[in-house]
DNA sequence: GACACATTTCAACAGCACTTGAAATGTCTA
DNA sequence: TAGACATTTCAAGTGCTGTTGAAATGTGTC
């Protein structure tokens, strides 16, 4: 991954209404969830839901299909998974004995704290 | 974590300037580095490389000290992992199946660049 | 076709983010 | 103490971000 598009990412679920929009695509799966749900969840009206939306869809995180006269939106966990390489990359880049996330027992013994 | 900070921590790496400090940081290591060293080396102006510093530690991403005229700054390995662990619940919750980055366990690619 | 429904597009606005230059602060050395 | 060095603080300007309301687009139903 690109750092370019890592920052895209990031920035795109740097932003409340759309970690919360990403967080219901992911509980909803593959196949995903219309629009208007997500708007009534969220408390958004539906044109700032789209605002969000874009910008997730811009940075990879989520695709759209229609059906009928609604917008479904489905989390697209592969980029979500590049991210957290990256980072996890960044993170541990030449010192794996720093950094060891992703399997939820972080070893913390070497970490010095000023 | 609460999503507040992820918000926070997200949004301090969605910068280009920031998530290259970042990074320079983790491959300085926990003793750090100086203000100066990382100036020079983003080619930033130093009041500029201060403001984006000062949104890191904000987060929480770096620790500062001063030693003697300089002031060493170091990344906090713990919070990028808290935040990693954060994003592997929020992309994984109640569907392992769905996020494993590379098919079966994780995959270690050569180390992106920028 | 006419109408309701679901969502997007457009336009305007306040506020925050990033950049730049100048001045101030803190520390070391002579 | 004076002066240089390292960094921070302050102030101003530009552009992007998120919000809101109104209008437009696309789709199903009668």
């Amino acid at each position: 991954m690109k750092k370019q598009s890592a920052v895209s990412i990031l920035a795109a679920l740097a932003q409340d209404s759309r970690l919360d929009a990403f967080r219901l695509l992911v509980e909803a799966g593959p196949q995903g969830m219309p629009a208007g749900h997500l708007a009534a969840s969220l408390e958004l009206t539906p044109n700032a839901l789209t605002f969000h939306l874009d910008r997730l869809r811009d940075a990879g995180l989520v695709t759209v299909r229609r059906e009928g006269r609604s917008m479904i939106y489905a989390a697209q966990f592969e980029t979500m998974n590049k991210l957290i390489s990256y980072l996890t990359d960044q993170c541990c880049q030449g010192r794996p004995e720093l950094c060891r996330p992703g399997t939820g027992k972080v070893r913390r013994r070497a970490l010095a704290s000023s």
